[in-house]
DNA sequence: AATGCGGGGCA
DNA sequence: TGCCCAGCATT
């Protein structure tokens, strides 16, 4: 048995029951595929049932606001994602009358769908003999045929794109597709996988030579940004507070947050008040009192950021100017950091 | 060609 | 702690 019978008989024996699974049609199909990009099976799971639910068509989720799937997708993380998701929705609804395109150039055309989206959906879907490259895909491959060119560079990325589809399996390939990156996330796993166990195991070459663990080569990513960030957490006479939408581009965009001051390091307590103008929100300088929420700051660990977060509570003693109400606060699309602040401040403040 | 973009899980 | 995850858009 050649490479891609191999891996699609054990697909047929190892394919985990997916509820994207077991269907042709192009909407669900799409929707997991957006979702699960540079993240886990686990993780995006609940987030499917949840929009296939709340949007059972791609024309409910092109009537929604975007602020309901901002909010739907809320922990996902990366957020324009979600954006582009809602643009693509649009873009079929009312472009292509409802119909997704049925080839990989027009699929490509969709906001948020790159190349590794189109084939898989060119291939689930419509049998359009495309190779999925994704990071499982990197991985079984540079380990079975024992290719060292680092996969996040340009070479290794043609080289890959060009190796994977000699050895795709062109009659059978939405099943092919599937169960490569399936086997690359239950057998061919990155750290310590269990070659002894593996069907392929006579014919790897990265077994063969003893470099497993050496593949695939990636570069070195460059480091993360350390930023400090001072949420001021304003309440007013009628204890409502603020929310304004982050605009980009940077992280969190379109998301909404509590009026912000970065600064340069850790704010002392008697600090803070030489701050509030930078937040550039009218009525903050009125404040009686200022106070720390959290007396050490909160490290939030972004991929490419760390940020040291202290909220602030700053008390208003008159009405503030296009305020929501504290009560109402949660209905709004926050990071995750933010959601945790406002359970936290609801159980021990009001 | 390089960089930025979330959050969670795991050894 | 560092790495990885069904990548993409922008520069």
């Amino acid at each position: 048995m050649e490479f891609s019978d191999v891996i699609l008989a054990w697909y047929r024996t190892h394919k985990r029951d997916l509820p994207w699974r077991n269907t042709r049609d192009p909407y669900p199909i799409w929707l997991s595929e957006i979702m699960l990009q540079q993240t886990r099976v686990a993780q995006g799971l609940p987030y499917f049932l949840k929009f296939m639910e709340h949007f059972p068509t791609v024309g409910d989720l092109a009537a929604a606001p975007e602020e309901e799937v901002l909010k739907l997708w809320q922990g996902l993380g990366y957020y324009s994602r979600a954006r582009n998701l809602h643009a693509a929705a649009k873009t079929i609804s009312r472009e292509y009358e409802g119909n997704f395109p049925q080839t990989y150039e027009g699929l490509l055309k969709l906001k948020g769908v790159g190349a590794y989206t189109a084939a898989a959906i060119s291939s689930i879907c419509f049998q359009e003999p495309n190779p999925v490259v994704d990071g499982n895909v990197y991985r079984v491959l540079s380990r079975y045929f024992g290719v060292d060119l680092p996969v996040n560079a340009p070479e290794g990325m043609r080289y890959f794109a060009k190796l994977a589809r000699e050895v795709m399996d062109a009659e059978q390939i939405g099943d092919y597709n599937q169960g490569l990156m399936e086997f690359g996330a239950l057998q061919c796993v990155p750290r310590n996988p269990d070659c002894a166990a593996c069907p392929l195991g006579g014919g790897c070459e990265a077994v063969r030579q003893g470099r497993v663990g050496e593949l695939p080569v990636k570069l070195p990513k460059k480091g993360v940004r350390t930023r400090y960030f001072n949420y001021l957490f304003p309440v007013d006479r009628e204890f409502r507070t603020l929310l304004t939408r982050r605009n980009g581009p940077g992280i969190w965009e379109g998301l909404f947050e509590f009026p912000l001051v970065e600064s340069g390091g850790v704010v002392p307590e008697d600090g803070i008040r030489a701050l509030l103008p930078g937040a550039g929100i009218q009525g903050l300088g009125e404040a009686t009192d200022v106070v720390r929420f959290n007396p050490n700051p909160i490290i939030h660990k972004l991929s490419h950021q760390h940020l040291y977060v202290t909220f602030w509570i700053v008390h208003l003693p008159g009405s503030l100017e296009g305020a929501v109400p504290i009560s109402q606060m949660h209905s709004y699309p926050v990071p995750v950091l933010i959601a945790n602040f406002m359970e936290t401040v609801k159980n021990s403040y009001f």
